[in-house]
DNA sequence: CGCATTTATTTGTAAATACAAATATAGGTT
DNA sequence: AACCTATATTTGTATTTACAAATAAATGCG
């Protein structure tokens, strides 16, 4: 393998990784992380899933998730409610207060998205985009087995 | 915001989240971690590092690595010694047995590269790697504070 | 219907992780 | 040299995470 800085996963991860921790550290303030958005974004775009829905979405694993969502719960950003039309699934719901968190957080990611995407124009950013899309559904296979 | 998957940090973190729990099971098998790869792959490519070399070029919190380090001396894997220039600092050694192990991993990394690119040619490959570089040069005002 | 299998979530438990504080050394100033 | 500040790493400790097992409900089948 040639230099670490050409080799593909290595670039995702870092990339990803310095987003992360300066999101972490802006949204600490304000009592969230970074998973307790991801879950709030994930509802605010659509309401009532499923925890394994959840899951896959914000890529946090199920069991990790059930404990981050005691601890929403708790703290009355969501709520569970057992599904009627199937008793096996939990349906989580954003509640007010989580809106209102979520609110608060909006700014912030959006600001994440401008910074870094600066210098970037539109088709280049969409290009970007596209292309991890892309990338994603090719390691769709070999996801878990 | 728009929907999620219009959302960089969100693409980035899911391919990235992806890549890494697959290749994670994969070399699980070979006694190894994520994480004791990306040592490994930094100090295959330049050796005797210092703790907080390797801790940026990993993506490690440095106190994480530190134990991580002592996990992989204790298996052999590398070896620690006191930088005779500054004794404050610790330079990383790769061991052979890391080298070997090192050395049964890269196929599989290299397999990883493959599939997640698989459909691009090299010129998108080169675009979106050179993307991943400039993002990331993006955040560094960001990194820490 | 009763039983086996599959699907959805949670719980047990050990390991990984991060933040803050502690330790150790260096370098500069007087 | 004594002292102050900066840098490098480790350690203390609480939280987060993941894998496996347990629980619970649905589905299919004899």
């Amino acid at each position: 393998m040639g230099p670490l800085d050409t080799y593909l996963p290595y670039l995702l991860n870092r990339a990803g990784a310095r987003i992360a921790t300066a999101f972490s550290e802006e949204v600490r303030p304000l009592g969230a992380t970074l998973q307790i958005w991801r879950v709030l974004a994930a509802l605010r775009e659509q309401d009532g899933r499923r925890m394994g829905d959840l899951s896959n979405t914000t890529s946090i694993e199920v069991s990790t998730l059930t404990r981050l969502v005691d601890n929403m719960e708790q703290k009355g950003l969501v709520a569970r409610r057992r599904d009627a039309e199937d008793a096996r699934a939990v349906l989580l719901h954003i509640t007010s207060a989580g809106r209102r968190l979520a609110q608060r957080i909006l700014p912030i990611a959006e600001r994440y998205e401008a910074v870094a995407l600066a210098g970037f124009n539109a088709s280049e950013a969409e290009t970007l985009k596209a292309a991890l899309r892309r990338l994603y559904a090719n390691m769709d296979g070999l996801k878990g087995s």
